[in-house]
DNA sequence: TCTATATTTAGACATTGTCAAACATTTTTC
DNA sequence: GAAAAATGTTTGACAATGTCTAAATATAGA
């Protein structure tokens, strides 16, 4: 029924009413958002909980791979409810970070970079975004 | 004589002894250091210099393009006295980060974003590095 | 129910970064 | 050249982000 439970209960989380909370919201936009913006939207649906509850949640998700955390704006992490290989591109006037395709682009080089072992890679490109 | 009084003068920098001091720190290194780090450096031949002039400088110094603020590390900016376009590899036990040239890799189908004008790419690799 | 374990919470703390006001220097006026 | 004004620079105080601890609550198992 609840798919966000059986998601939670398959890594062995024990879905709270808090942990709910964070989890339904942030796996319902696709945007990258800080832990303080996600705790402001989440105060409307439960206006109890706590700073340091949703920075638990949100790094429990991260440890459980269910979000990735991304070094993409100074001065905050932002998560990431698309977990899969892509790419960043951040627009420089808005701050605004659009997710690019796995596949729009093509890395080329990296297997002959013979004193580091690469686990894993990414294209960050920022300019601006066109008006359409 | 001193080179790099000539290269802030020729940005319309006036080298007052706190700038040079951090001038002269930040452009004898090649890491990618934090302004905290540039602080407590800097401290040693400027004793009495304040946390916001090293910022300040720091900031202006990206500014007049002499320096490249990158956001690499969670927490905090560091800069990069590498302007040159360049990509990075950053070695997820250690947290070192390491350049690598521009020609090393090969980018292909950023051109065909339809919707993003890009003014700047990098690679950002994450692993291990081999110990030589 | 009773007990052990897990979770949440507020607040203290550390670190990173910004800002307005104090301070210093340069330029203008007389 | 001295005084005043404008401009430039530095700084301590403050804000924002994130972690940690210990006490209170909630949950699960016997
Ligand atoms: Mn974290
Ligand atoms: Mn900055
Ligand atoms: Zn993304
Ligand atoms: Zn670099």
């Amino acid at each position: 029924m609840n798919s966000i439970v059986s998601m939670l209960r398959e890594r062995g989380i024990q879905p709270t009413p808090q942990r709910m909370a964070v989890a339904e919201f942030i796996f319902g936009i696709k945007s990258h958002l800080s832990a303080d913006q996600v705790l402001e939207q989440v105060r409307s649906k439960c206006p109890t909980i706590s700073r340091a509850t949703v920075y638990n949640t949100l790094n429990l998700l991260v440890e459980k791979k269910l979000l990735k955390a991304q070094v993409l704006k100074e001065g905050t992490v932002v998560f990431d409810s698309n977990v899969q290989q892509h790419h960043h591109f951040i627009d420089e006037e808005t701050g605004e970070i659009y997710d690019i395709p796995w596949e729009a682009l093509r890395v080329t080089g990296e297997k002959s970079l013979r004193n580091f072992r690469v686990r894993e890679l990414q294209v960050i490109l920022r300019g601006k975004r066109i008006k359409k």
